[in-house]
DNA sequence: GACTCTATCTCGGTA
DNA sequence: TACCGAGGTAGAGTC
């Protein structure tokens, strides 16, 4: 990795035009080539940057870096006050824990949360238009889809309504009905869905999984 | 700007949960107090990160990073191979061109290019669930919603679909069509226009951009 | 390659 | 502050 201080101008000319007057900024090159410019603030996202694959070639008096979509940035150096290289290494990478899948993996083991009653007969059920979260059988025998959002927005419950749509074009799926699942839905979202004919639950991520160790260790 | 290059592991506790293994990274501490952790490659997006504002401690062997939000950053520092401080002053920012609003602008200022005959009622007409990009009147009395997008795909269709379902709840707007209008619109876009009843039709920003200057020209 | 959906999205607007 | 929409969204997964 290189990183480079100097006081620069900077052109973006590619899916838009963007410009950056004269200031001291951080250029960082990463070893697959691609090119960040921060400014000391704002999060981490970079005022510019060109990802890889792209060509860097330097000037006396700027950069020219072009990608083969015909973007390209051009950083006009006034001053370098810093240039260093260093070798990181390949990263090992980064594990998570707590996302949409997690929830979809606790609410398929025990569908009864979203609604009482609830069995499951199919994960991701797959469709013409994309897969269904979850397919269960409700107790008065209605057939129920569930979509499952981290967090329950307008077109989360759109998403559902297209899957109902299609999946009442096979009649052998009997009477359905449709769930709109997630942590915590926005007014705007539940509107929509009780409009929509459709319901919707809000379920507690940390209790679910609370819930899934005390059953471990119960059996 | 402080940049420190070291060997470390990370655990990132909040709105999910990531752990590093030992590696050597850049860790990038802007002037705001936020933190960027950075690998030598995958684009401008570091592998973990805590934004401002937020609370920095620094331990022998360990930083710890605390926000107001309950999230909490943990580097263990295993061997600092770098260490330095720049003054980079306050940025000046960005300058754009080319984003939907200015499409918005360009085709309000024309309608007549996206269909003959339109002339404009409003721009942003405010409905319950949203504005109304542009609504206009047709040559045959009609009152058209445009929905324009820089990249026309399903959501905006929908969008505009329920635009026109409010906008249908007003009888003083008579005999209402609507019409997605975008740069490029993908075939799955324009199917689920047309079995709406949705008109679309892509537009060429440069040429739009161009006929402005010229009209700037001649007048 | 095209299309899909997620994201610790980020960022800017507005009520 | 929260909500909502746009993004040079990026990135991962699927077909």
């Amino acid at each position: 990795m290189r990183l480079v201080i100097a006081r620069c101008t900077v052109q973006y000319v590619g899916r838009l035009e963007a410009t950056l007057p004269e200031a001291t900024r951080l250029i960082m090159v990463k070893n697959d080539g691609c090119v960040a410019i921060h400014a000391d603030g704002g999060a981490y996202k970079p005022l510019n940057w060109m990802n890889a694959p792209n060509e860097i070639r330097e000037f006396a008096d700027r950069w020219e870096i072009t990608n083969p979509k015909d973007e390209r940035l051009t950083i006009t150096m006034l001053e370098v006050l810093s240039d260093s290289a260093h070798d990181l290494g390949e990263d090992p990478g980064l594990s998570k824990d707590g996302v949409e899948s997690h929830l979809q993996e606790l609410l398929a083991a025990d569908p009864n949360v979203i609604e009482d009653g609830l069995t499951l007969i199919s994960r991701e059920y797959p469709t013409a238009i994309g897969p269904v979260d979850l397919l269960c059988r409700a107790s008065d025998g209605t057939t129920v889809a569930i979509e499952i959002k981290r967090r329950g927005e307008i077109d989360g419950v759109e998403q559902l309504g297209r899957y109902l749509e299609y999946l009442r074009t096979d009649s052998s799926l009997g009477v359905l009905r449709g769930i709109f699942v997630a942590q915590v839905i926005k007014p705007q979202a539940r509107t929509l869905a009780e409009t929509r004919g459709l319901a919707w639950k809000e379920v507690d991520y940390d209790e679910l999984r609370g819930r899934r160790v005390d059953e471990l260790r119960l059996f």
